[in-house]
This record gives C-alpha cells, sequence and structure tokens, in this order.
DNA sequence: GTGAAAGCGCTAACAG
DNA sequence: CTGTTAGCGCTTTCAC
C-alpha cells in the first residue's frame, strides 16, 4: 500500500526536487521559470511534477516575491448592476493581466470601508481600486495613498486626494439633464438619493457623497442659468428602503406646488419611485416626468420607456484596474481618461402640466429663449 | 533625522518586539492572542504595536497555519443580478464569520472554471464555492472534492458528486409553470436559453447544464400529464447575444405553427425576448404570453408585469456559505436545506389566443379536465 | 510565563 | 548551469 493513508501533505518543490534528483534550487527554477536551467534537468522536474501533481503555493511565493498578483476592490454594493457592470470590466482586465480580484462589499458604510481596506492591506494586496463611500471622511484612504500603495478610485472622488479617478462629470451630465427638464416647462423637479445624512437635506450642508453634491450641484448650476431659484426642498435624501421611498415620493408629489418631474438618484430607488407615482394614480409623463441615472436594459421596457443618463460603467472598471495595473508595475500614469455619461431621451419626459389649481401658467412665463 | 528615507519596509512583529523590549515569541503569542502572554508584556506589547502601527502579515500567518480565512467563489457572471444577489448572500455570511471572499468570473467558461479553480487552490483558499458551468464535464471539481478540500456548489449540481449543492428544485417548477401555461390553453411554449451547445437541441441530447435540462425536463412531464406531445422544435438554445435572441424569438413567434407562449430562462435574455415580441407587433398577453426565469424588481414595472419564476437566491447564497463554513470548520453538514422556486402570478400570461388561420380550435380539444 | 530555535514553501543571493 | 545557504514574517515546539 502506497501512502494513502497518511494525511495528505501538499508536494513542494523539495519533493519534486527529489523525484526528478535535483537540487531544490534547480527544481524550483524550473518551476518558477526564472533563472538557468538544462533543457534536460527541465524535463525531469516537469514530468516529476507533473507525476505528483505539483502546485506551487502562492502564498509562499508571495512572501519571497513581495507579490501577491491580487487587487483589491471595494464597492458599496455588487447587488446594484452598477457596481456589478464595473467589477466585471475590472475582473476581466485584471484577469488578461494575470491578477486576481478579492472583493468587498461595504454597504457604503465608511466603518465597513475602513475595515475591508485593513483586511486587504493585511493580506498584501498589489492594489487596491476603490468606490469611496464618503468624499469626506477620508482618513484610511489617505493613509493607504501614503504609504505608496498602489490605488486608484472608480465612480466617485475622495475629497482632493491626488489619486486617479474614473468617474464621469456628474456636475455637466447633471446640469445638461435638468435644462432638458426645464426646457420641458419644469419648475418643480424632485431629487431623490439613497445617501444617509444626518439631518434633511439644506442647501450649504456637506454631502459625504461627491457624486450626489455635484448632481444636485449641476442642477442648481442649470436654474442659475435659467435665472430660476433651484427648489432646495424637493432634495430629497436618505430614501433607504422601500418604504422610504415610496413614502418621500408622495410626499413631493403632493400638495398644490409639488413636484412635476422627479429624478431617481439610481436604479434600485427608481424602481420603487416609479411604483409609488403608479400608486398614486398619476401617470408619466402625463402627470409627472421621470429620469434617472444608470441605463440598465429594462428601462426600455417600461410603459413609456425610461428617460437615463447612461454611465460607461463597464469601461470605468476597465480603465481603472488598467491605471492601477500601471501604478502597480511601476509605469507612469496614462493620459488620464475622461468619461462622460450621456443623457438618452427616451419616453419618460414630457411637457409640464399644468398643475393642481393651475399655477403653471406663470412658471412657464419664466421660461427663456 | 529618522528613518525617513529608508524604503519603507513593513514593520512585523521583530520590529514590534524590539521596541516592547521582550523576545519574538512572546510578541507575536501577544499580536496573535495565543499562548500565555502575562499582563505586562501584552500591554507593552500592544502599546508598542499601536506606536509602530503594526499590522499582521497574513500571508505569513496563512503559511503557518495552513488557512487563509478566504474562500474562493466562482461564479458564471457577476454581471447577471442572479448571481450578483447569490454573492451578496455568500459575502455577507463569509464576513459575519470573519471569511473574505476571493471571486473569479468564468463566462460560464469551463476552461476558465478549470483556471480559476486552480488559482484559487494555489492561493490556498479554504474552501469553494462554485457554480459548475458543466454538470457533465466535472474532472477538475471531482479533483478538488478528492483531496478532501471543502466546496459546495451553488445553483447547480454537477453531475451526480456527492458535494452539497444549494439550488431550487428545478423540474419541479418548470413543471408547474408549465402546467399554468397548459391550463392557460397554450400547446405551442417556447423555451429560450442562452445555453451554449454544438448542435440546435435534440430530444435526447446530453446538456451542459443541469438547470436547463431540468426544465425541459419539466415542461415535458407536464406536457406528459396532459396527453399532450412536448413541443421539441421551440426548445431553443444558443440565444447568446441580443441579435441571436431576437432571430430565435421572431423565428418562433412566426408561422401558422407559431409559439402562443414563451418562456425566457434568464432576465438578461427576457429583455431581448420581450423587445422582440414588441417589435413583431405582437402584445403581451393577448398575442404571446410571456415567463421568465428570476424575479427581478423591474419585471413589476413593465406593462403588463412580468409573470415570473422567483428564485430564491441570497438565501442559497446564504445557505452554501454556511455549509462551507461548517464543512471548513469540520463540524457536520447541517440538514441539506430546501429552496423551493415560486410561481409569481402577474400579468404576462394570458388565455391562448386563436392563432393564425384558427387551427387553435382544436388544440384546445386536447385539454384535460 | 518566557525565550531560543526550528520550520512553513518558496525565492534569491552566492559561490562553484 | 548548478547546488548551498539564507532568509520572507509568522507560529510552534521545547526547554527553562
Amino acid at each position: 500500500m502506497s501512502a494513502e493513508g497518511a494525511r495528505r501533505r501538499d508536494v513542494t518543490v523539495a519533493d519534486v526536487a527529489k523525484a526528478a534528483q535535483v537540487s531544490k534550487a534547480q527544481a524550483a527554477r524550473a518551476l518558477g521559470n526564472y533563472g538557468a536551467v538544462s533543457d534536460d534537468v527541465r524535463e525531469r522536474v516537469q514530468a516529476a511534477a507533473e507525476a505528483l501533481s505539483y502546485r506551487p503555493n502562492e502564498l509562499a511565493r508571495s512572501m519571497n516575491t513581495g507579490k501577491s498578483h491580487t487587487i483589491g476592490v471595494v464597492v458599496g454594493d455588487i447587488e446594484n448592476p452598477h457596481f456589478g457592470l464595473a467589477t466585471r470590466g475590472i475582473t476581466d482586465t485584471a484577469k488578461k493581466a494575470g491578477y486576481n480580484v478579492i472583493l468587498v462589499n461595504t454597504d457604503e458604510d465608511r466603518e465597513a470601508e475602513v475595515d475591508a481596506v485593513r483586511v486587504l492591506l493585511d493580506k498584501r494586496v498589489d492594489g487596491l481600486i476603490v468606490a469611496p463611500a464618503s468624499s469626506v471622511d477620508t482618513g484610511h484612504l489617505q493613509e493607504v495613498h501614503r504609504s505608496g500603495r498602489p490605488m486608484v478610485f472608480i465612480d466617485r472622488t475622495a475629497g482632493d486626494m491626488p489619486v486617479e479617478t474614473m468617474a464621469v462629470d456628474m456636475a455637466r451630465i447633471s446640469r445638461e439633464a435638468t435644462r432638458y427638464l426645464l426646457d420641458a416647462g419644469h419648475r418643480r423637479i424632485a431629487f431623490i438619493s439613497t445617501l444617509r445624512t444626518n439631518a434633511p437635506y439644506t442647501p450649504g450642508m456637506t454631502l459625504e457623497s461627491s457624486q450626489i453634491a455635484d448632481r444636485i450641484e449641476g442642477m442648481r448650476e442649470a436654474f442659475l442659468e435659467y435665472g430660476l431659484a433651484f427648489p432646495e426642498d424637493l432634495v430629497r435624501l436618505n430614501a433607504g428602503d422601500e418604504d422610504s421611498i415610496r413614502s418621500i415620493t408622495r410626499e413631493v408629489l403632493r400638495g398644490p406646488d409639488r413636484a412635476t418631474a422627479a429624478v431617481a438618484s439610481d436604479g434600485l430607488i427608481a424602481l420603487s419611485v416609479v411604483e409609488a407615482i403608479q400608486e398614486l394614480g398619476l401617470s408619466i409623463p402625463a402627470d409627472v416626468s421621470f429620469l434617472m441615472y444608470d441605463d440598465f436594459a429594462w428601462t426600455r421596457l417600461t410603459t413609456p420607456p425610461l428617460t437615463v443618463i447612461a454611465q460607461p460603467v463597464y469601461n470605468m472598471g476597465v480603465a481603472a484596474a488598467k491605471a492601477l495595473i500601471r501604478q502597480m508595475e511601476g509605469l507612469p500614469p496614462a493620459a488620464p481618461a475622461q468619461f462622460t455619461a450621456t443623457l438618452v431621451r427616451r419616453g419618460s419626459v414630457g411637457p409640464c402640466p399644468a398643475t393642481t389649481g393651475k399655477p403653471g401658467r406663470e412658471q412657464l412665463a419664466g421660461k427663456p429663449a
């Protein structure tokens, strides 16, 4: 009987070396494909390795080389197809370059993110791609950056840290979308976001998310351009679960001064907003216009198809991975990529209806040429 | 000037030990929280660690202990919310138990899967959760199983391997859904799937995917129950990209003997099928009934809302992680979980229309009590 | 409790 | 080209 009963210990270079009758060093060289090895030795070693079905221990390898060929990815929520796609872009690119990906979910919670980064670093990932949960509270990220570990941000910025960032110009597209709504005659435009804050939105407040801050800023700018006051009261944050989204939507869409257009800050939220609108007995776009961020395929299937803001998420993932790999390989950064979101006009935005009590007329008068 | 210029080497236990004036062993014990350490030493070590901002090298730790506290997850496509949700269930559970997740995407390609498993094993993950791309070609998985490494399958089986598997009873729900369609008078029911095969579907053929095989089997059984012949010609595989899905849909929905109901095997495919139906000028459910697998939120938003087969994907992820962790910790397996999919009747299935040329009458005659 | 010393599996000098 | 000898950073005997 052979070594069957023994607790199956992994076979190591030493075992292979012995079997191939060469020194451990030579076996290692042949196996690891480095240094100089004669054809004869190489063949014997490979044969032995094959016979013993040897598999290198990457951990040991990493310990010596200092490289793990692994990149850590920290996102808020993989369940959201937005991140799903981005992650796909990252993993596709990483794999092509011989890197693996460790994925950590933070639920957009800063504490979890701090933790995630720490764990990843402890595991000695070669680099990090993170979608910062907060662009304000960035101590942990600054520390990483200071330590010199390669890092790239995706989807959002983290304060003004000098780290390569793959994100779209949110203020720009928000401005464009808002103009579109304004041109359609809307003045009461609601913006609904999941962003968690301690207090309801007030004009000057600091927002954790650069994305949301920029979107609101873009809206404000558009209103300003048109010489109109931005309806701050219609900016609604903390739209967490379905219930809160529904009640927020109802609130905003009721009363004589109701919103005539709603912008949902992501695809998940959009679902509940649209349902709430339908429950209210309002129809899109006759009674209320609707616009959402992210161009998911299903937005083409609703009646009417939804007007959306498309973001090149997959490409951002690809670019993030590429940039990180350049950093890890000590190459100079490529020219900063420019990602532009686009407004996809489908059927959910229509002309502003005369709101209850017909106060719509005078509002429309404010529209510039 | 302090050690600023030096290439910042990671601080190790040795450094901490020196600073705390204790032996390396004691420092390690205090830091790693094992063995016996006096309060005094522990405090000094912790203080020193803090001061030097020491972080353990998990690689080194893993090498010694043989545990990496990492589980490898191999799925076909994270971009698909189906897997996104499952992955979420896995990572949530893993994190709670102190495990990390390395995610690898296979694009449902067996070669890629073989590779993924190998890489993960080389990285010495403690266990594997995989959604087998093929339930036929399972050599690599059998090897893993034979090696004794903890492993759990999710979403589908791999042949008859004795490995814990978290999946729904597909044949059952498919039977139920088919009965529902049959009861509505449909006889020409098409089944459209992305599954890649070398040849078009023929009755006896071996299918790589246990899921798809079971679904077809379920349909066949339902037809049999009703004493009807199963329309094998309407089983369509290889619905890869949008174009092929569209042309398949058109094909199936045209002609005097066209299908009156279509079942889409996943949410991604569903989009194109529905669009193709609309392009054909047909309406759901008046002209053709529609049913799909996976209950994504957006299916409630279409007009009509879509009738779907809901699968407890998140829970399957949770269960898979839990089962794997039990295995890794040497505990006996819990009672095998039972996952049941449910048919969610919304508005996309209606009575069978009289098809072109009205040959529908005699078909309907075949319906049992 | 504590410390010295021996590994884990591999790579990396360094001499031949 | 090849073999010997050190480590990588940590855990783990094994004595004291």
